[in-house]
DNA sequence: GGTAAGCCTGTACCTGGGTACCGGATGCAA
DNA sequence: TTGCATCCGGTACCCAGGTACAGGCTTACC
C-alpha cells in the first residue's frame, strides 16, 4: 500500500496521520502554525511530508500549557533561526504560570474542604454552625463585606 | 440620602451594589440565577433587596469554581427545599476535580522542567543531548509514538 | 467518461461568562 | 413640562480552540 508520490500529502493524509481534524490544519494555516503548502494545479493542498512531525510538535506545546499564539511565535523564533534562549525562557515563565495556578486551586480546595467539614447544607440558607460561606473571601477583588 | 421607596431596588443600584455589570443581572436572569423580578408599571425591574446578598453568594460559588449551571441547580434546589444533601455532594465532587486538575498541572510542570533541565533551544530542531520534546507523551489520548 | 470520494472557499456555530450597542420608552426632579 | 439619567428588549461581539455546513470543483479509479 505505498501511496503514490503527487509530491506531497493530502490534507486528509496529514489529519488522519497527526489524528487531528481536516478543518483543524487549514485553521492552523490561517493562525500562522503552519506555513501555506503547496498546491497542485487544481488548488489542493500538498503538504511536505514532516508536516505531521510538526503537528505532533504543536500538540505537545499545547498540552505544555501553551497556546497557540505562543506555539506560533515559538515555531517563528525558530524558522528565523534567532539566537534563541526564547523556548527555555518562555518555559520559565510557563512554570511560574502553572505554580501560581496551582496556588489558586489550592486555596480554592481549601474552601471547599471547609464548606465540606462545616456539612453547609444550603447556599442561601444553610443552617450549619459557623457556616463558612459567607466569609468566603477567595480572591475577591476588594475586602468589602459580604 | 434614603433612597425613596418604590417596592424594589433598580437594576442599576442592584449593579452597583454588588459590583456586577447591568447586562449581568439580565444575563443571569436568562441563565435562571435570579429569578424573574417584580416589574413597574412601566416595565422596569424591580429586585427584592436580599438580591444583593444573593449575588455576592453566586460570586463566592464561582470563586470555588462551580459554574453557573451548577451554581443555578444548587439555588433552584436550595429553593425546592429538597432533602439537599445536595451542596456536600458537590462540593466533595468539586474537590475531586480540583485535586485531578492539581495533578495534571503537576505533571506538565515537571516536563516543563525537564525542557528548561535539558536546555532546550528549539520546539523542531533542537540541539541538546538528550532533548525529552520528542518524548512528551503528556497525556496524549494514544501511545503512538512521535 | 462516469462516478464517488475528497478537497476547495467562505461562513456560521459551539462552549462559558459575560460585554457593548441600538433605538426607543420610563422615571424622576426642577 | 421639560430634560436628562436610566432602563427596556434584541442583537452582536469578545476570548480560545476549534467544528460544521453549503455549494461547487478536483482527483482517482474502473
Amino acid at each position: 500500500m505505498i501511496s503514490p508520490d503527487r509530491g506531497g500529502l493530502r490534507t486528509g493524509e496529514v489529519a488522519e496521520q497527526a489524528g487531528v481534524n481536516v478543518q483543524t490544519l487549514r485553521y492552523y494555516e490561517r493562525r500562522g502554525l503552519l506555513t501555506e503548502p503547496a498546491r497542485s494545479n487544481g488548488g489542493h493542498r500538498l503538504y511536505p511530508p514532516d508536516t505531521v512531525a510538526l503537528l505532533n510538535v504543536i500538540k505537545a506545546a499545547q498540552r505544555l500549557g501553551f497556546t497557540l499564539d505562543e506555539v506560533a511565535e515559538l515555531l517563528d523564533t525558530g524558522r528565523r533561526r534567532h539566537p534563541a534562549p526564547d523556548l527555555r525562557q518562555r518555559a520559565v515563565e510557563k512554570i511560574a504560570e502553572i505554580d501560581q495556578r496551582i496556588a489558586d486551586l489550592t486555596t480554592i480546595r481549601g474552601a471547599l474542604t471547609e464548606v465540606v467539614d462545616a456539612r453547609c447544607d444550603s447556599l442561601t440558607n444553610c443552617t450549619c454552625a459557623d457556616c463558612p460561606i459567607p466569609f468566603l473571601t477567595i480572591g475577591r477583588p476588594d475586602g468589602e463585606p459580604t
